[in-house]
DNA sequence: TTGTATGCGTTATCAT
DNA sequence: ATGATAACGCATACAA
């Protein structure tokens, strides 16, 4: 059996409550007292059983995290994130997978809400009246998500995309296509968004958005074959993921990259830097956005009264590498094979794919 | 503040007891008043507090999973098995990531050990006397790596091995260089032997063993040109982002893969399919070993007594991909430049680098 | 500064 | 079949 305070008490010849003190607030207990209850407490292993504690406390110290899919690097990395912030202060974390399934998530909120103190939920699909609901029955931040009324941890796409625009225009791209991910990611709305509003910003730049993809490698895999019909000297991938779909496809195609097409990812995934050829993108820093959401996770737990900072935004980088280059002459021709394709649609389609 | 049973009891009109019992052991209470008590339980929103439940049953139904990196994709995956089949079970997962310090995981075991009912730790670094002796103060599974002492979930070895080695020969390839893992590493040491148990059954397999390397992509990127200096035809690597490294190496250093060289990884990571050209790969059902340690603690948890099966071996296949061809007439004379190198030496190195 | 006593919400033992 | 009651191990208000 497990030694408790109790037993450490026996021991050391004090009251089972100044054991419980001097873990506590050795502040409050006389330096002779602290250090014989201490060094009996180790000496015997003593471990305070948390259960006990919670009991009273009421608090578990332990953080709930859902993501969608442990196996994709966006998600390992957020994960990596709060798990070592969690650490730091003093937490450890639950995770749960959701295997992308958005019925599951509201589920796993309620099953955990009552053995965390508080939860992130990592991109959410589910519909915005179940997470605001959710919300209410425990302590919940979002990465990665817009919400009126959840705090957030959020990234500025906007300034992202700008980089991406701003790189591929100053090698001379000026027919632009953008492979989306789902309809309903707020992720995608914000990209694409953007997209639209710096090319807004110069008459001579054409955006040709592609549609909607699954935000996996296989979606850009799909995609690439419209993305050569487009006529566009280069592409923004809504992710990584889709990105490496994209390169895999051409390089099957005998399209060149950047030769030929230029090509841009967002997340900037570790394994980015490793692709043939390896590819630019723009990062989202993850960790820090898992970090960041537990900050918020905390805050809000000690300071349940204060309604302050709602939403943390942090900012994208853009890694330079080597599937973008200069715009080449040949480009457009050569690969502008399908007539119907090139007539200036700025919205091919509109529908998932 | 929540509902607890007392609340429940007290509408339901029965004793506290009840309540308790109707969740528990529905059969060993009346019909009726399990209808009443659940549906108002139900109405409510009763959920039980697990604190409370814990510290008399003693049991968190929690279990631990200790990974060195949560971000490489090899723990990813045998994350997501460990948690998925640990929701089946009606457990969760609290997850530790120990930065791939082996002087943490100690540490972390013995947070973990009151919070959970039972761990899995997954590749641990720390020596087998540590390892045991975590193992007496709680329930622990080790996946991919041997003990005598405490129950493991292992790979066979030999098995994968032996697969890409009759690949290897099957290609024409007879002078196999090897790029190691940690020299510490027992899955390192499992494949080195199992290379060499192979290469000395055919007495014209001659292996080249380059000595240790991280188990990272830098790792292979280090080796790469020591590999092109063995004059070796074809390349194991100790796993898939080491040869993701040579891949990359060998790029910038224009030779041809799979025409100057073949490149075998171990692992069969989710990216291998991606790579360029696409990586031939020995694949372990990582996510399998993460559901196949679960069942393990469960069966340690449920059937203390019983001293049954303490090893589970799971078995490997072949990903046969682009990195592997036939060897060519002009691949080694084309690479052996360094003269010193093709000597025959069977190890080059046997030192970490 | 230290000890005593109470209660957290549940399960388990026993009596009814 | 159901109810009363005693733990579980700790924190805390209060007494000393």
């Amino acid at each position: 059996m497990a030694v408790s305070a109790r037993d450490v008490a026996r021991v050391a010849g004090v009251s089972i409550s100044t054991v419980s003190r001097a873990l506590a607030r050795p502040e409050d207990v006389a330096p002779a007292t602290l250090e014989k209850v201490l060094d009996t407490a180790r000496g015997m292993g003593y471990r305070p059983n948390l259960a006990a504690r919670g009991l009273i406390t009421g608090r578990t110290r332990i953080l709930g995290l859902i993501v969608p899919d442990l196996e994709n690097p966006f998600f390992a990395s957020v994960t990596k994130g709060v798990q070592s912030r969690a650490r730091d202060a003093g937490y450890v974390v639950i995770i749960s997978d959701s295997d992308e399934d958005p019925s599951q998530e509201a589920e796993l909120v309620r099953d955990l809400c009552k053995r965390v103190d508080g939860m992130v939920m990592c991109s959410p699909r589910a519909p915005d009246s179940v997470i605001t609901e959710l919300a209410g029955e425990c302590t919940l931040v979002l990465i990665n998500r817009q919400s009126r009324d959840v705090p957030t941890v959020q990234i500025d796409n906007l300034e992202g995309i700008r980089l991406a625009m701003v790189h591929l225009r100053a090698l001379g791209h000026r027919t632009i296509a953008y492979v989306g991910g789902p309809s309903t990611s707020w992720s995608n709305m914000a990209r694409l968004d953007a997209l639209r509003t710096v090319a807004a910003q110069r008459a001579d730049t054409e955006l040709i958005n592609l549609g909607s993809f699954q935000p996996y490698v296989s979606g850009g895999v799909a995609a690439a074959d419209l993305v050569i019909a487009s006529g566009a000297t280069a592409v923004v991938a809504y992710n990584d993921l889709v990105a490496y779909g994209l390169l895999d496809r051409f390089r099957q195609r005998g399209v060149a990259v950047p030769d030929d097409i230029s090509v841009v990812g967002v997340d900037d995934l570790p394994m980015s830097g490793l692709t043939t050829p390896s590819l630019t993108s723009v990062g989202i820093p993850l960790v820090n956005c898992g970090r960041a959401s537990v900050d918020m996770v905390l805050s809000l737990l000690e300071h349940p009264t204060w309604p302050p900072v709602h939403h943390h935004d942090l900012s994208f980088h853009l890694a330079v590498r080597a599937s973008t280059g200069v715009v080449s002459p040949t480009s457009t021709s050569a690969l502008s094979r399908v007539p119907s394709n090139t007539d200036g649609t700025k919205e091919l389609l509109d529908t998932d794919v």
